[in-house]
DNA sequence: GGTTTTTTATTGACTAGTCAATCAACAAAA
DNA sequence: TTTTGTTGATTGACTAGTCAATAAAAAACC
């Protein structure tokens, strides 16, 4: 019974179901009807607000980068120094809302997209950039020169949890991730910082330990 | 022309085949015909000698991770002392027969393989728990407790850099991606070894810069 | 040594199935 | 009656896997 205004209702749902069935299929291969189906419509109605697959998939990928960066700059805006900031930049990375086994999953193959579809590459070269010069700006007051080769240390290792992550039968512990990343900038602040005593930034000490 | 004995050397052949075509595609969606033209001979005969896809895939995956093995055994042979052998485990992922751009788009698609098959996921743990216990193994004598933790920033740093090197145009470069992990492991040791001087690690020193 | 049989190598043609994309048709709202 | 929403049915392309047939080498036999 067509009711008017679907629209975007109906596109928010396919951008739903398709991070969700990528998720549970571990993988691109899913179908449009797949798709549909879960998001409570028919194959020709994803054709028709979408055009094609890859259109869905770009939609997905753009809704997934953009959740993250509301998480980024939510938790910039509360953090006052460079240490605050810094953590905000990783912790971001592990906001529920972004470290789910669905998201993670999606988030591989997203990865694999990008090594075929361009436009899948350059949305993910937006993205490496900015947290790159954010990582960059807040790093570069606290260990001067280092602060590149820093940030593309914590840039890695942020993806290499990601991907591990991907592997596990365990749902995500974003608190773990985040230690694991925080515990390694900690350390390569306080060898290459000279500005600062060591133990102001005590990123990990305020949370409590799991694992 | 039939010669006889060709078995091991189609199988070889498909193998071969088979990586760098997921690597050119960028994508495990890759048919069993273009991997039999790429090793020169029909989509039957793949059929013929290894059953179906899954199993070409799973043959690939052994291939790339016995080679991987073999790199590991060979430099840990020529380390002696616990440094060294740190060393050798962290360069043996970017030696030049790992880090080549379709072996490095393979690893990541064998990756997301392995979130679907459990014999690709069973292969990549057997990997993970080798090069898990050996870093401990070395890790121990200089930092103690921390070994574990430290094991683990490492072995998520690698995939890490793996996974961006995969998202490049550019070449692999081993020395950058050797050196970047290094430094890091550095680092950790410089910060809470206690039993050795800082400097008796160096292990960047020996190398020459680049980027 | 020559002939037959078996084994190994090889492929073109075919089957059965899947899936993205299209379209014609229908239904409610404006 | 025009616009918006919706779908079942269909098309066209593609692909994993099978099979029967062919051909050379090797082995067995006389």
């Amino acid at each position: 019974m067509p009711k008017v205004g679907m629209e975007p209702v109906r596109r928010k749902a396919l951008v739903e179901a398709t991070i969700h069935e990528i998720g549970r299929a571990g993988t691109l291969d899913v179908t449009v009807s797949q798709i549909a189906k879960r998001a409570g419509m028919s194959s020709a109605l994803a054709h028709h607000y979408f055009g094609g697959k890859t259109q869905i998939f770009m939609a997905a990928m753009r809704h997934i980068l953009s959740q993250y960066g509301l998480e980024v700059r939510r938790r910039l805006k509360k953090a006052k120094t460079h240490e605050e900031r810094l953590r905000a930049l990783v912790d971001a990375n592990f906001a529920p809302s972004n470290f789910r086994e669905e998201v993670v999953s999606a988030w591989m193959n997203f990865y694999v997209l990008a090594q075929n579809v361009e436009e899948a590459r350059r949305l993910l070269t937006v993205y490496y950039h900015r947290l790159h010069s954010n990582l960059v700006h807040d790093l570069r007051p606290l260990v001067g020169g280092e602060a590149v080769i820093i940030a593309r240390r914590i840039e890695a290792l942020i993806d290499g949890v990601y991907l591990r992550q991907s592997l596990r039968n365990e749902p995500a512990n974003p608190a773990t991730a985040s230690e694991l990343v925080l515990g390694t900038l900690e350390n390569e602040l306080a060898r290459c910082g000279s500005q600062r005593p060591a133990a102001t930034l005590s990123l990990i000490a305020q949370k409590e330990r799991s694992e």
